[in-house]
DNA sequence: CCTTATTATCTTGACGTCAAGATAATAAAT
DNA sequence: ATTTATTATCTTGACGTCAAGATAATAAGG
């Protein structure tokens, strides 16, 4: 099943579906189901290191897509939503609390009053400046392993399934 | 960046960060970014067919576990719980859904009184095997743009990444 | 026995998310 | 000008999840 012979969780998953329903053909499942799981422990990860930076991974999600964006690191709640594959109520419920932490602020558009601009306050951009870097030093940390082809090679493959869907 | 020169959005992103934050490497950003969004698509294009049949995809993943362990398809909430990456507080309230549809039934075990075991009723196979055809098509539906050689190649490099975290 | 530790499950309270729709302002069409 | 369509944001209500701890039964130790 695998090169070297060691049975994984989803391996697992898999003889029993062959033996339980020989007719079902169930290769995707293996990759569609490592797939998950990695990112499942990946996010958990991710979670906690940003948890002692004091920061969700979702509040993270924000304040790191204004801090990229560059000086005067502005942004339209619309083009927030463009950028981080949320509902427009989860971006509202994120940048109110945010805001309420002190993070960032609601600017008013005198000249279309049916939109704002989400500005990182001082306190925002000094926290994202730190978490970023533990982020950073977190994604190699989590990544280590994998040699420098797998690496490529990966990202290659990702890159092109992702295709399909964005 | 990439071979055939197509930006996508996790570039993108790669593309702001190098500018704001030269000092900063972060070619890992683009493996975990990737992975992380393909699993958030993979994940309500499942959904999405399963709600057809009725079923969220938390309640399919307890349905199929039974269903795959075998007849006479029962297994405790302990059981459960070793075999789907969540937490007893989710996994009960799994089941109280479960039950209160009719899906399952909770068995009282007379020689431990602490336990009891999670039974599929006949609703609940009926439901979970057409659910897993569909849901086993679909897979097949969301990995076809991918070759047999990139699949094995994926499954392989998913499988040594998973293995740092399993 | 009787106490203490362990095991198995469930409850509680908080959080993040979404779909659907509400509110409000601007733009377009006549 | 006045209506209609579009755009931008926010609100509501429901759901799934988790961590922490509560409850209850069995097992182990003295």
């Amino acid at each position: 099943m695998s090169e070297d012979g060691k049975l994984d969780h989803v391996d697992k998953i898999l003889t029993q579906w062959r033996r339980e329903r020989p007719d079902l053909d169930v290769e995707p499942m293996g990759i569609l189901g490592r797939l998950k799981r990695l990112s499942t422990h990946l996010g958990r990860e991710v979670e906690a290191v940003l948890m002692k930076q004091g920061l969700s991974s979702s509040a993270f999600d924000v304040l790191a897509t204004l801090r990229r964006a560059g000086a005067p690191h502005r942004l339209s709640p619309g083009e927030l939503l463009e950028m981080t594959m949320v509902s427009s109520g989860t971006m509202t419920n994120r940048i109110d609390q945010l805001e309420k932490a002190g993070y960032v602020e609601r600017i008013l558009n005198p000249e279309d009053r049916r939109s704002v601009l989400i500005a990182l306050t001082e306190k925002g951009l000094a926290t994202v400046e730190t978490a970023v870097d533990a982020h950073v030093a977190n994604q190699h940390r989590l990544s280590k392993n994998l040699s420098a082809a797998d690496k490529a090679e990966l990202d290659r493959l990702l890159r092109k399934f992702l295709a399909d869907f964005e």
